[in-house]
RNA sequence: GCGCCUGUAGCUCAAUCGGAUAGAGCAACAGCCUUCUAAGCUGUAGGUCACUGGUUCGAUUCCAGUCAGGCGCACCA
């Protein structure tokens, strides 16, 4: 706040100097970018510095000192100001007065408001995220997503967007197919040898999903009857030669097991999704019409391709026919080639399916959809930014699509690399790691780096409750706060129900004041995340918020002052209890909780 | 071959969409518990920001090229 208040006061400043230089020009037009404010890392830069005299220097046709000192002329005279210097090549270094402080850290104390301020224009966001294919239970890599996408939702509801989230399951196709045969083998391996002949009419080339789920649901058939018709089961002990009565019914099976795990590992995640989106919905016929909505979209874009005057131009792809099948021309984007949507053999791609699911975001309205996927789907961004252009183009709206990759997990143990091999089904699933680690330690740990960083996730860190573990090191000062609260109680220390910036007027030492400004500091660093989409900075500030408490507990006696008596020990508690509340809504935002006592 | 991500201290990573003397945490070394939680704190040491050019008042940041690692390049999903 203390950032966003001085970036106005400067704005004003060096529109004030315009007009008296007689330009016509104002600060917004010569500094589109806004004015800077920066967080000098080392003391004696002030608390905030702006290097806006050195942006300016250009466009004015002045020396940045120059600038500067006319600057520091009118912020001088600013009361919550106390000094103002220039400094360096033309650096404006600013020291606000206590008072000002005081009372930046008195609304941070005001439960009635939110630590961080709304966005000036919110918007109507769609997010998506895991969306694993329903063949096997989460791993780690889908983990690392999930902590993403759910923490971003979080932040950007709480910078005041609209946000929805959504599970899209991909639940048609050959994997599901291939689903289905590996649950049928295994449910037939459990009443009889399967000969090699067998086994190659089921699974012909020979791959299939072997995880230990598999043979559970496969056993839970078997000692179930109602799941399958008498009908159903006659045949399927029959072999494959029916198989298209039966295996329908494993795949629903499979996929109802899976997905029902996913969901239970998701909610112990601290996860919940506004809406599961089933891709089956997209191929069911409708039926009034017996077209599926995947025809529909195919159909519109097809009727724009041929009406419209933009499309295959501008940038605008269009659909077209050739060699048999039916083609999205990704090429006018850049993309290597164009891309398939029907096959010669008259069957679906997935693209198309994904087309028609985007057309159904569309619908919804949105501003900004994000799609949360793994990286090596980078691959397919291209293709799917051009499909939007093509949806835009024919719905006349402006909806953006921003697609987040996230990168690689690389799980260690002892400082050695964790086979995670999905096809021998020994892969280490998020539940494994949340029976290990635990839920806060494993969400904290997944966001501590840039989602577009590969992340090694150190499983013998992530459980050690030592210093090493920045989980515990940001937990303890939030019990520490709490204590700190509980001893003062005990001690018959009353806390005001509502603080005023008098209480605070005995936070005067250098640490004190550190601590104030790095609060404040909490609402940009939220706000960046939103703009940034990124979660990491969070963590870092948490990180660094807990380092400097902790530092401040140990040097100050803050129930038993050397002097200073109660005035001091109720400011130190009001500075104590901002930095607890400040933790805690941060660690909320990373869906960490924030314990009392540990 | 083409595309995307990454290259910063011994290790894992930051660096506020071009700014001041590039910062943390581990590991190493030297210290601090009669106290509100030592799950903590203090100090020392550690760097050719992969390399080479370019853009400008200024580059770890932007551009081009080179090298190294990861991932992806289907009428698969």
């Amino acid at each position: 706040m203390l950032d966003s208040w001085l970036e106005q006061k400067i704005s004003d400043s060096v529109n004030d100097l315009l007009k008296e230089k007689g330009s016509a020009q104002s600060s917004r037009e010569l500094l589109p970018k806004g004015v800077r404010i920066e967080f000098p890392k080392k003391n004696g830069f002030g608390d905030l510095a702006s290097p806006v005299a050195m942006h300016l220097a250009g466009p004015l046709k002045m020396a940045p000192r120059t600038i500067a000192v006319e600057l520091e002329k009118r912020l001088s005279l600013l009361k919550e100001i106390s000094r103002v210097e220039v400094a360096g090549p033309g650096y404006l270094n600013i020291t606000f007065s206590l008072d000002f402080l005081h009372e930046c850290l008195n609304n941070l104390l005001d439960t009635a408001r939110s630590p961080v301020s709304p966005v000036s224009s919110p918007k109507k966001i769609l997010i998506e995220y895991v969306s694993a294919n329903p063949t096997g239970p989460l791993h780690v890599g889908h983990g690392r997503g999930a902590a993403y996408g759910n923490s971003i939702a979080r932040i950007l509801k709480t910078l005041g967007h609209e946000v929805t989230s959504e599970y899209y399951i991909n639940n048609a196709g050959n994997q599901m197919d291939l689903l289905a045969r590996s649950t049928y083998l295994a449910w037939r391996g459990l009443q009889e040898n399967l000969s090699e002949e067998e086994r190659l009419k089921i699974l012909p080339d020979g791959s299939s999903y072997q995880g230990s789920y598999v043979t559970d649901i496969a056993k839970e058939i078997l000692e179930n009857p109602s799941l399958l018709s008498d009908e159903e089961r006659r045949l399927a002990l029959a072999g494959m030669e029916h198989s298209s009565r039966f295996l329908g019914r494993f795949s629903e099976i499979a996929e109802d097991r899976i997905m029902q795990g996913i969901r239970r590992d998701l909610i112990r995640f601290g996860i919940e999704f506004d809406r599961y989106f089933s891709e089956k919905n997209l191929h069911a016929p409708d039926p009034a019409d017996g077209k599926s909505l995947i025809d529909k979209c195919l159909g519109e874009i097809s009727e724009f391709s041929r009406s419209s005057k933009t499309a295959g131009e501008e940038g605008i792809p269009d659909l077209f026919e050739e060699e048999g099948a039916l083609w999205l021309r990704t090429s006018l984007l850049g993309d290597d080639k164009d891309r398939v949507l029907r096959k010669g053999d008259g069957n679906l791609t997935y693209y198309a399916a994904d087309i028609a699911y985007h057309r159904e975001k569309i619908a919804q309205g949105h501003d900004l959809y994000i799609d949360v996927w793994g990286a090596d789907h980078h691959g397919y961004i291209l293709r799917m930014q051009a499909a939007m252009k093509t949806l835009n183009a024919l719905k006349g709206t402006r909806a953006e699509l921003k697609v987040a990759l996230i990168q690689l997990v690389n799980l260690l143990r002892d400082g050695k690399p964790v086979g995670m091999s999905k096809r021998s089904g020994d892969f280490v699933t998020l539940s494994d790691v949340l029976d290990e680690v635990g839920v806060d330690a494993t969400r904290f740990l997944y966001l501590t780096r840039s989602h577009e960083s590969s992340l090694d996730f150190d499983l013998d860190l992530a459980k050690s409750k030592s210093m090493d573990n920045p989980v515990y090191y940001v937990q303890y000062a939030h019990a520490r706060v709490a204590n700190l609260l509980k001893q003062a109680e005990i001690r018959g220390i009353k806390v005001p129900e509502k603080w005023t910036p008098a209480h605070l007027s005995p936070l005067v030492g250098d640490d004190e004041k550190a601590l104030i400004l790095l609060l404040d500091r909490f609402d940009l660093v939220v706000s960046e995340c939103g703009s940034m989409m990124e979660v990491h900075p969070l963590t870092d500030y948490l990180t660094e918020l807990a380092g400097q408490f902790h530092r401040y507990y140990f040097h100050n006696r803050i129930l038993s002052p050397e002097s200073g008596g109660e005035p001091l020990i109720l400011a130190r508690l009001a500075l104590s209890s901002a930095v607890g509340r400040i933790i805690r809504f941060g660690l909320s935002l990373l869906g960490v909780s924030a314990p009392e006592s540990m």
